[in-house]
DNA sequence: ATTTATCTATTTGTGTGACAAATAGACTTT
DNA sequence: AAAGTCTATTTGTCACACAAATAGATAAAT
């Protein structure tokens, strides 16, 4: 006897009103810039009261799925979705999965390794003049004495200026869950000036592969860079996990 | 005078309440499985109302950040975030950006082949018997007799049990873009027998270099599928747009 | 003594009604 | 014609009430 017991939890009616509406705007039922009823309207629609709506067209919004304006020629809007606003969120999800452990730090730092190589490959057939010269600001600011919080972000900033150099926008998309999401894990380890200049110099090798546009030499710059990270973080991990003895 | 004029619109208090306790949880100040003050505490502790509370967790439960129970040990909990529920929401996201034209299908398709080749570099080192299993199956449920839209699904999920084989859980997860966004584009193209021909023949040979370990084959049989599937989507592409007229 | 049923308190879910705040458009005034 | 004012509409916020779920305590039955 192997009855699936079904949920059958009958979900909140917000939920299944947001889903609903989820679904029609995926399925294209609803436009984007199309106006939805008020929510007065919807209310009756769904046979629901208004605050009822109200969370459901919430949960839309905090997927910036829709956007509410007041007034007479206001209401709530099918939102076009923008690429860094849903960055922002892959890298709010991404960070708070690898900071609690539930992506393996191997496995990140495996897939960046493979991931950044890719974008390098193209990065160095498209990489333009301004693409040099914002990672160029990148590692001058990284010598400055600034503090290791600056200098973690300067490295981000780095790695995501060479990301863009790649002119893919899936691929520079895809790289915030390896790129970004690690900055809170960098934050951790304390910087040296000793061992800041260690990046520095694999930094300044990367920056001048991709000038002279040497992809292999890139790709070794890249690979000793991140074997450095590497040993970085499993020390720093070693550190936290006798801290927590 | 150049004064950057600030917004400074006073945003919903539900959005700037959301954000904070969102800031809190990526910042660890608030623990997975912790559990939050009751509705009726953090609405006085905000000096708000309790609607605009439940509005706020409302926006933090459709990003799965917190779950809430009733009862006497309910109360509103900081969930442990969960790599299956956040690749539903990217694909949802994702599927949104590439039939709306956000993301361009040139792009996508250059990432994909070269992240997917990454996949099939990884799987041909650890693949499994039950990843062969679960592609064969897959292989031989599209010589069926099946809709267009059931071939569709096996073609992603063939793909996806490539992308598992990988055994890496981040380029799993990144592969939602290239992979399950394309599925209603897929939909888009009617595959007559003739062509669903041409897409198995190709899985069957990717399968098998993949059975034997061998990358080069398989690298070859991916670019040569990629490069038929871009050809369609060109044709679906100018096809719409014609119909568009 | 263990299980089962019932009660109770607590907390979120939903409904109702009201008013505040913003704002596009019409209207008025200069 | 331009600027200011008014007005209607719609979302934002609030207050209060009750329903529904549920963990734990209590009582009852086997």
């Amino acid at each position: 006897m192997a009855i699936d017991y079904q949920p059958l939890q009958a979900q909140s009616l917000a939920k299944q009103i947001a889903d609903q509406l989820r679904e029609a705007i995926l399925d294209g039922r609803l436009k984007v810039d199309e106006r939805l009823p008020t929510e007065e309207e919807l209310a009756s629609r769904f046979d629901v009261s208004r605050p009822t709506i109200r969370e459901a067209l919430k949960r839309l919004a905090a997927q910036n799925l829709v956007r509410s304006r007041r007034g007479p020629a206001g209401g709530t809007f099918i939102k076009h979705p923008s690429a860094d606003e849903l960055k922002a969120a892959l890298s709010n999800a991404a960070t708070l999965m690898v900071t609690l452990g539930e992506f393996d730090l191997a496995a990140v730092t495996e897939a960046r390794r493979a991931m950044e190589k890719l974008c390098l490959g193209l990065a160095v057939k498209r990489r333009t003049e301004e693409d040099i010269a914002r990672m160029q600001a990148q590692l001058e600011r990284q010598q400055e004495p600034i503090t290791d919080e600056a200098f973690c972000a300067s490295d981000v900033a780095f790695h995501r200026a060479l990301v863009d150099a790649s002119a893919n926008p899936v691929l520079q998309f895809n790289m915030v869950t390896v790129i970004e999401a690690l900055q809170p894990l960098m934050n951790m380890i304390a910087n040296r000036t000793r061992e800041r200049q260690v990046i520095v110099d694999h930094h300044r090798e990367l920056l001048q592969a991709l000038e002279a546009r040497d992809l292999a030499r890139g790709e070794a710059a890249l690979d000793a860079l991140l074997d450095y990270l590497g040993g970085q973080f499993r020390t720093a991990q070693e550190r936290n996990g006798e801290a927590h003895r």
